[in-house]
DNA sequence: AAGACGTGGTG
DNA sequence: TCACCAAGTCT
């Protein structure tokens, strides 16, 4: 007999009681004026549930402006030159999705007459499109019911159901969504969905959480255990570790030599100043920077150099028209800023 | 399964 | 300065 990892209070409410009280909450209290929430389209959602993968809310808008702006149809996207694509996410970081948003855009043209498919299954075929999205693409797109994981559902389960065991391991994660799609409704899931991800960010958040302006308070595990802040168990991080690289500057008043990293390193394909796998020698140093990645810091050293003449030189009014990273570009506007 | 993959905001 | 966090996916 294994032991359960899921503790249930009598008082837990029903599917439908629970959903319905998301719904009330999220109608009353929700956010509602999101600029992805104003006439959603299949297009648009998909665009703004990438863009929203790890990243904040006030982060997203201005980007997610200026790319329906330059891409308002799926078919815009596809017919785009991927120069454009990465100078238009340039500084939201995760460029992959970047790519493959690009790359879904010409998938769902291709595959798919340009329309998304309604099916979770179909929708995992699109290039970026995990489980997470392609809930969210049912529930906000179609108002299907379709289960829907992020990390407010993971935090908001784990109190209110008091699972058990660190999160994003196996267990729990398979906990959590069969729990996700056993309180599914079968009506209304736009607005419950929403409403799960409402509640995670405003009230059942990391820190702090506002248990008293909460609509499941009465009902949830870990506010009658007073175990809000144990859940969901978080294993010890470990320190991130430091490397170094080394970068090349070869600049005059008119611009700066740049080059475009691969597809299999960090920032990829970025245009960045050129990188040295060793550190040069006898090299007359140029400045420095540190660079916080989610898995490591970065100490970076950028030397003075002879760029080969056939290497790109960018002038310095054209930097906007290229995604850089956001270390580099600020690097650059420093230099620039001294000329 | 575990590590790679960014960045800016916040306490 | 620093730790922690944010609507995950891919390999």
């Amino acid at each position: 007999m294994t032991k359960p990892n899921t503790y249930q209070t009598t008082l837990a409410l029903t599917p439908t009681q629970f959903s319905e009280c998301l719904k009330t909450w999220q109608r009353e209290h929700g956010r509602h004026n999101l600029p992805w929430q104003q006439n959603p389209t299949p297009y648009t959602v998909l665009v703004s549930e990438i863009m929203l993968q790890q990243t904040q809310v006030a982060t997203v808008i201005p980007y997610y402006h200026r790319w329906l702006q330059h891409f308002p149809t799926f078919q815009a996207l596809a017919a785009a030159n991927e120069d454009l694509v990465l100078a238009l996410w340039q500084g939201l970081g995760y460029y992959s999705r970047a790519r493959n948003l690009h790359r879904a855009a010409r998938y769902v043209v291709d595959q798919f007459n340009s329309e998304l498919p309604h099916s979770i299954n179909a929708l995992r075929e699109i290039p970026g499109v995990g489980p997470y999205t392609a809930g969210a693409i049912c529930s906000f797109a179609f108002d299907l019911p379709a289960p829907l994981v992020d990390g407010n559902v993971k935090r908001l389960f784990a109190r209110y159901f008091g699972i058990t065991g660190e999160v994003n391991s196996t267990k729990f994660n398979n906990k959590v969504w069969q729990l996700a799609e056993h309180y599914t409704p079968p009506q209304d899931n736009r607005i419950y969905a929403q409403a799960l991800l409402d509640m995670g960010a405003t009230i059942c958040t990391p820190r702090q959480p506002q248990c008293t302006q909460c609509p499941l308070q009465t009902t949830c595990y870990a506010r009658q255990t007073q175990c809000v802040d144990k859940l969901p168990e978080k294993k010890k991080p470990t320190p991130l570790p430091t490397r170094f690289a080394w970068f090349g500057i070869d600049y005059n008043a008119t611009g700066v030599v740049l080059v475009q990293r691969g597809t299999d390193a960090v920032w990829p394909r970025l245009w960045c100043l050129p990188e040295f796998l060793n550190a040069p020698v006898a090299a007359i140093e140029h400045g420095q920077f540190r660079h916080v990645f989610s898995h490591y810091k970065l100490t970076a050293t950028v030397v003075q150099f002879k760029a080969p003449a056939t290497n790109t030189r960018v002038a310095w009014d054209d930097l906007p028209k290229f995604g850089l990273p956001a270390p580099i570009k600020r690097y650059l506007a420093k230099v620039r800023s001294n000329l």
